[in-house]
DNA sequence: CTGAAAGCGCTTACAG
DNA sequence: CTGAAAGCGCTTACAG
């Protein structure tokens, strides 16, 4: 086995070693290995075989230099939501089958405060697209011009409509529905910060759905994430709101809305009734346990970056697909077209 | 106000733009830039400025040839681990704060995948340092020799018994005694994942404990992170075992344990008292509520971060401030020193 | 099918 | 205190 009798083995092998220990030109190894020039298969295999022996990996600072792109991708998160590393997960894993490296940057503080951020980060010139996962102004997203591409993950159903995605609230309608249909004539909404385009879809389907059902509306509630605000919610209803449903916004409202119920003495299922969203792991181990919507977050991380990518090669984007299933659970009672388990 | 009199403005403006319309050269605008080299204050002043009306900024990928160094660090996480994004964000902005990119891998598979791939990842010259977040073979914690450093960060105890840090399981033996001031005689513990080194510590703590004091231990049941697990144990405990203090590894096990025991008509606290850990934020809301141990997951991961670069610096490695605090719950009933509130 | 040469944008001895 | 020059490791017209 050929072995290089240069100097010491101190920094990494470059092409230019490679290039050679394989008797060829510089040019040539950089042909083989970025599959371009029209190189003889007995020269290719030769230069692969050499390169490989000697743990040749190209330098991407120097190639990204060369080739002025950056093979970086940003996304943004932020600190208070759950269930963001899911996402990140599905992102990465497209990110890096594509060749490109992905970096997250944790925003937070006001809408303005993170619009900026973003703004700052996609004038740093630093990366091919951006994708955020929380919030921020229109003003944000780029549409590709002079700066990189920005995609709100948050807002896709503004732009394209498509059932299926992470804020689709469209299996709303389906709890209001068999609720009524199980008798219950009192309802309210408990919702999300309504900053995310998921809190308000949510709240307009609910507002939709009870006006066309012409069944009594104690009003929408909450507004933001927390488990204090479903509780709060809740603890503000009038003493004869009873039996009403109690429609959250996602898992972590139900879980304080029937906290407040138990507070407050009235029994659920029973006095009150309550669907959450997210199907949150505890969900399933609450008492009663709740009923949810299971959501693909990894699959939707996974579509998100999809999306970016169509973006950049300028392709049309792919359609998602159903991320989302409704888990019936005990804090529905016997409200539910078709039954399943608990746990 | 001098605008470049050149071509048209396509490309981002490089160092030599701002040294010819500043009328220095390209090694005074470096000097300056990297605050490197002796500059006349004037000289600095008028390049900083030039530099900014342009709105230059270098080109990372041609400072990086040039170093030899990528200014990026690697963070690893799984999937599975919810509170790992406050561990990321903390550990993103101490990378941010001393001029490192830095970039988040996820993992998982069997420890061996795991390991496999960090080793992988520590090979491909890329990062200056890694953190992994999630349990690795000791063979991919390099020692900082040929490969950039890589810790582990589940495994701080292991290596510097500092108190407050993420693993430290100190904590528990004030659940136990505790308990035991409050008359409890027969104790299990629910274990987490005992790949983690904080799930190792909290069953270690848990076994010397109730050897120390006397009383009955049901065992060590568990073994993973998932409520379920938590569920499963409550279920296989016999029908005499309450009254019964279960030590659970996390909120995530507890609120299965909690679960299990209204299944079996348990009442909880009385036949049962229940422990967690972490302090989800569900656990304030559960019926009873659960007495747990705040972590503060974002300073750890500060922390974290400023160990790796330590490492990276060849200097001391700060020591940790407290993380961990007992927060008292009705899931325990009367049995706690200080009391306080529940939501 | 292959190679010599230029250049991406920076930093850093070295000389003055 | 400042500048001319070399070179980091690649890619890519261009010529053969």
């Amino acid at each position: 086995m050929p072995v290089p009798p240069t100097s010491p083995p101190t920094s990494p092998p470059t092409s230019r070693d490679v290039a050679r220990l394989a008797g060829v030109s510089q040019t040539t190894v950089s042909y083989v290995l970025t599959g371009k020039g029209a190189i003889s298969p007995a020269t290719r295999e030769h230069v692969l075989k050499v390169a490989e022996s000697i743990g040749y990996r190209p330098n991407l600072a120097a190639r990204s230099m060369r080739t002025r792109r950056s093979g970086r991708l940003a996304v943004i998160t932020g600190v208070a939501y759950e269930n963001q590393i899911r996402l990140l997960t599905g992102a990465s894993r497209v990110a890096h089958d594509a060749g490109y490296i992905m970096e997250t940057h944790s925003v937070d503080g006001t809408v303005e405060d993170r619009t900026d951020r973003v703004l700052e980060l996609a004038a740093g010139g630093q990366y091919e697209g951006m994708l955020t996962f929380v919030p921020v102004l229109p003003a944000a997203l780029s549409d590709g011009r002079s700066t990189p591409p920005v995609l709100a993950a948050t807002a896709f159903d503004e732009k394209m409509h498509s059932a299926g995605e992470l804020a689709d609230a469209s299996l709303l309608e389906v709890f209001v529905r068999a609720l009524a249909a199980a008798g219950h004539r009192r309802f309210v909404h408990v919702a999300g910060n309504l900053e995310f385009t998921s809190a308000r879809a949510r709240r307009d389907v609910y507002l939709a759905c009870v006006e066309q059902l012409g069944v009594e509306s104690l009003g929408v509630l909450g507004g933001d994430w927390t488990a204090e605000s479903g509780r709060q919610a809740l603890l503000g209803l009038p003493d004869d709101a009873p039996p009403v449903a109690v429609i959250a916004a996602n898992d972590v409202l139900a879980v304080g809305a029937l906290r407040a119920a138990a507070e407050r003495g009235w029994s659920a299922p029973g006095d009150v009734v309550v669907t959450g969203w997210d199907n949150a792991q505890f969900g399933a181990y609450t008492m009663p346990s709740l009923t949810t919507v299971d959501v693909d977050f990894q699959a939707a991380g996974r579509h998100a970056m999809q999306l970016l990518l169509a973006t950049l090669r300028g392709e049309e984007p792919p359609r998602g697909s159903d991320l989302q299933r409704i888990v019936w659970r005990e804090s529905t009672g016997a409200a539910h077209p078709a039954a399943s388990g608990t746990a």
